[in-house]
DNA sequence: TAGGGGAACTTGTACAAACAAGCGAGCACC
DNA sequence: GGTGCTCGCTTGTTTGTACAAGTTCCCCTA
């Protein structure tokens, strides 16, 4: 069942991008909207507030929604799995895993997975034929059975644990800043060392706040680059001085 | 005038962030606070939307809300003003124009803030005495005589112009991914040539959606690093692949 | 012609009510 | 003992109404 102020959020998503609404313009007002579908006002509201969240509209009280842009913000699941990422805007990808082992867990991991043994896995991904990230993942230790049954060329962890065990990816904190490569890194994707890399580490939880996973995922510069729209008022993305909180 | 479910969110944030609702704990149903603020369930709703989009609570449908967190993500204006975060993170910081020159715009830049001449700035930003940020900015040509009007040591660009003009930056694009220093760089933030920078480019717009600003903010390594919370079905921040959209 | 006032329009906030859908605990049955 | 089911609780969706607050634009006046 799939809710009517999704419906209409596609629609007018849809007519968005294909231009019916061209970037600059203004939207129809909510009470024409309400007409438009036979919908209560706070249902057409709630539709706008998906488009205003995507970053495709903006509003302010008393004047018309205005068109901001066309390109869309997407998916959790495409900022937290490379694989759902890459094929939704249809790349060729790869990876493999290039080593992985169970050992305790530091003081800062044990501390961030609440768990006393983690699983350390070293996986490369590419991205039409070229390495472009290199994924230091660690997992706590409840999933790290299901994880070491993966194939070693899994194309994506998170659809196969959704797949295996059910484990879904429900919250993730990310913090991104840039890394000279080491030598490991430097071998690996195929750059000099000290090079220029952008690096992503992350926390991901399931539903209940149960950490699964802490990660460090290194980009090849000008592979990859990460995209935030955002307003006056509602925004996710922070800036953080140094190197505070993960204390790697 | 402030809303009712503003004052409801700020309690509530203040609970969580004092530790009267630990990391991980229940937040009491909709129909409790409903009663407790003597509000209506709609109204309360509306107070923990708020949270859950700083990504200090989750929830699911049938479950109690949870408690993700408790570093909250904040404000537009400290992700687009480097003065506003700096000053409420409580940090020491200046920063200096350069140099400044008018110039024809570029054919991409023409098409982003739709202006034939250009003002273009290069400014110096530390935190802390230490040069951090390297800003190359290009006005549009209706704000470059307010932007050139501004003394060069000026704190805060972002409030000089609202002082000034009235102006108020409202939306943002930015896109962010790691680079090389070129020697300019290099020179300007004290680092070798090559060393890794993170680099943040954005579009800002007014309410209107009119374009006022195009920048390319470079920050050395280690001095600073984005952070984000997201949780499946709303978060704003997507890869991207190469160096498409802003063609420079 | 320039400026002020105001009316119409539009989005924001708040309340109330009802039903749908998912979760979790406890109970009965095998 | 374990399995499955039901029931109550909780969040999600939708409608309707009313008023508040900000914007836009026209008209009238000086």
């Amino acid at each position: 069942m799939v809710a009517r102020y999704e419906l209409i959020a596609d629609e007018l998503r849809d007519e968005i991008l294909s231009g019916a609404h061209p970037v600059g313009s203004q939207l129809p007002s909510e009470a024409e909207l309400a007409g438009r579908f036979r919908a209560a006002r706070g249902t057409v509201r709630q539709a706008v507030a998906v488009l205003a969240a995507e970053g495709l509209v903006g509003s302010r009280q008393g004047a018309r929604r205005i068109v901001l842009g066309t390109t869309r913000s997407q998916s959790f699941a495409e900022l937290h799995s490379f694989a759902q990422w890459a094929r939704s805007n249809g790349y060729r990808f790869g990876g493999e895993v290039i080593g992985q082992r169970r050992r305790p867990a530091s003081g800062a991991e044990a501390a961030r997975l609440g768990s006393g043994e983690v699983l350390e896995v070293l996986r490369l991904r590419s991205l039409e034929g070229e390495p472009v990230l290199l994924e230091r993942t660690v997992y706590a230790e409840w999933v790290a059975g299901a994880v070491e049954r993966l194939p070693a060329d899994c194309e994506s962890v998170t659809e196969a644990l959704y797949a295996a065990v059910g484990l879904v990816f429900a919250y993730g904190e990310h913090l991104i800043d840039a890394v000279p490569a080491g030598a490991e890194d430097a071998r690996l994707l195929g750059v000099r060392r000290g090079s220029p890399l952008l690096r992503q580490r992350r926390v991901t939880t399931t539903h209940e706040g149960r950490p699964v996973e802490s990660s460090d995922d290194r980009y090849r510069a000008g592979s990859v680059a990460f995209s935030i729209r955002n307003s006056i008022g509602a925004n996710p993305l922070v800036r953080q001085a140094g190197d505070l909180r993960f204390g790697l």
